[in-house]
RNA sequence: UGGGGAUUGGUGAAAUGGUAUCACGCUUGACUCUGAAUCAAGUAUUGGAGGUUCGAAUCCUCCAUCCCCAGCCA
């Protein structure tokens, strides 16, 4: 099944492969060069991880290459954290930029030049109106805006002005460089953007060489044209901008000329994909961090278990598109399932544990019992499994009162302990609040490895752990952080926050489990798939889920 | 009568005038030492109305709905 979605993403057709298609057909290009261009003020989350697939495929399939270039015009929230963190999480989705990687402030010099250019050609202005005062000259969606009294100063006070902006001169927010483009434009972009913004802020890179930073606008599609970018791809929300992108390009001595296409973001349910949102979410301690297990960041993802692969998986799954959408949290589920599937080796683990005694079992033994380490794959070996007089068993995994459909252990029923023994529940002791605290059960010493000799059958294979040689065991189960497909869509989007997203249980793991490794995937049987979080200490292990095993059990209990 | 973009099953996509295809999900059944996996079946006349055509999801007209834009953010 992995095959084949492998297969289909790298046979993936899309608006925007068809475009680069036709561009080489018709000569357009020598090679094909695209990019990824975060800003390095948060930690990337699986929505970029669309974007990355997407810039790094388009790429490979057409054997070009893809930059990694930060796009890191705003110091004033920008952090070196970030530039790393990044790095590592595109790195760890498996794509490579090699020598690639550019920041647009390696550009700013260049930059400042093209800005003295427009100024030269009179397409460029210094305006000392406030920020207030402009967004009233803009006009509205409606209406045209109306020019800034600045607007026709000559180029040498022009010139001026803006080298002195450059020279530290005056304050935050006093003036900036704009475009002289159309205040009348339909679109709002076109009526005399800025360009410069004055910031007297320590730049993570660049440091405090610069008091003025241009802005995404003038950085963006000028970074690509230096970089050779023949395809830049961003999402929808800037296909505003392009008419701008393509003026700048026009209107300044670049070398290349790039073209911006347009895709659609990536909504998935039961969770928030904003920067901000995601931001809040950290900062006010609704989850541990930018790679709580809980959160869609892709240090989340992998410290949750979710391979690598899964993500670009689902990236090639979900297609890329213009229109809005929103994909189902299950989809992304079955990505990571099916990868895990194949791949993980099966353990015991009882995450909610019930004592169990087999009476008619000799006191004090142990007998070690092979079991698979991966029933379909027999290539993956096995293991030995301790057995003994005392177990526990999942708690689920008996009703006292069971319904017609529940297969697995009542009192007088016989199941299956996996590869071990059939036994058959005697008796259920409770405490004295009527809560069942122990299964007093018998086993038959004929069905040893898991079969009757007999013939017989049972309905039911319980997974177990033996209680004296049980690994004590941290288990973090995770559910949607929110409780909504569509977190915030009427109200504050913390109102909808799944306050059971996490579920700590005390759980016992088989001895194979105790010195786990850290975001090595394991199976545990029945239940779902695990991975040691880097919590873990020697001989204690904690275990994330990373997702659940389907479950028609739960689906039939619901009705 | 501001500009831009979109509309195919519950969800995401494909079909580029020639019998609506795929995946996920859901439902049912088979199988099973994981109620998993696997296997089988079911699950839409393409937003609406006209029109062009032998033939329309694709072309034309009108209508409807949704998304984005008025940061010195990206």
């Amino acid at each position: 099944m992995s095959e084949t979605e492998a297969e289909n993403t790298e046979t993936a057709s899309d608006f925007i492969r068809d475009v680069v298609r036709e561009d080489l057909a018709a000569g357009r290009h020598d090679g094909i060069v695209t990019r990824f261009p975060p800003e390095p003020n948060g930690y990337l989350h699986i929505g970029h991880a669309k974007s990355i697939c997407l810039n790094f495929g388009v790429a490979a399939d057409f054997e070009g290459r893809c930059h990694l270039r930060f796009d890191d015009t705003n110091p004033v929230k920008e952090e070196l954290e970030y530039i790393e963190s990044i790095q590592e999480d595109v790195r760890w989705l498996g794509f490579d930029w090699g020598e690639n990687l550019y920041y647009a402030s390696d550009n700013f010099e260049q930059l400042y030049e093209w800005a003295v250019h427009l100024i030269g050609a009179g397409k460029a202005y210094v305006d000392h109106l406030s920020a207030e005062e402009m967004r009233e000259y803009r006009g509205t969606l409606t209406e045209p805006g109306t020019p800034s009294p600045h607007r026709e100063r000559s180029v040498e006070e022009n010139l001026d002005l803006f080298q002195r902006m450059r020279a530290g001169e005056f304050a935050d927010g006093t003036c900036v460089l704009r475009a002289k483009i159309d205040m009348a434009s339909g679109n709002i972009n076109l009526r005399d953007p800025v360009l410069y913004r004055i910031l007297n802020a320590h730049h993570p890179r660049t440091g405090d060489a610069w008091h003025i930073y241009p802005n995404y606008d003038f950085a963006h599609g000028q970074s690509d044209a230096i970089e050779g970018v023949t395809h830049s791809l961003c999402t929808l929300e800037f296909a505003d901008h392009r008419p701008l992108y393509d003026w700048l390009i026009e209107n300044l001595p670049v070398n290349a000329r790039p073209r911006q296409y347009e895709f659609a973001r990536l909504n998935l349910t039961y969770t928030v994909l904003s920067k901000r949102r995601l931001m809040q979410l950290v900062q006010d301690g609704h989850v541990k961090g930018w790679d709580d297990p809980r959160m869609p960041t892709l240090s989340g993802l992998r410290r949750r278990g979710v391979p690598a692969a899964a993500v670009r998986d689902f990236a090639g799954l979900i297609g890329v598109t213009k229109s809005d959408s929103t994909v189902d949290m299950a989809l992304f589920d079955h990505c990571t399932r099916d990868l895990l599937n194949a791949s993980a080796p099966r353990r015991m683990g009882v995450l909610r544990p019930l004592k169990v005694v087999i009476e008619n079992y000799p006191e004090g033994e142990t007998e070690m019992i092979e079991a698979a380490n991966h029933p379909q794959n027999p290539d993956m070996g096995s293991r030995q499994v301790p057995f003994s007089r005392e177990l526990y068993v999942e708690r689920d995994d008996f009703m006292e009162d069971a319904p017609r459909k529940f297969f697995r252990l009542t009192p007088g029923r016989e199941v299956r302990l996996r590869y071990a023994y059939f036994v058959t529940c005697q008796e259920a002791i409770k405490d004295a609040s009527g809560e069942v605290v122990e299964l007093r059960c018998t086993y038959d010493p004929e069905t040893k490895g898991g079969n009757s000799p007999d013939g017989r059958k049972v309905k039911a294979t319980l997974h177990w752990v033996s209680a004296e040689h049980g690994v004590p065991a941290e288990v973090r189960l995770y559910d949607h952080l929110f409780m909504r497909e569509d977190p915030g869509a009427d109200g504050d989007f913390l109102d909808d926050l799944n306050p059971d997203s996490l579920t700590v249980e005390a759980s016992y793991v088989e001895p194979a489990l105790a010195d786990a490794e850290v975001g090595t995937p394991v199976q545990f049987e029945r239940q779902g798939y695990f991975c040691a979080d880097p919590d873990s200490k020697p001989g204690a292990p904690v275990f994330n889920r990373t997702v659940a095993l389907r479950d028609s059990w739960a689906k039939q209990k619901k009705k």
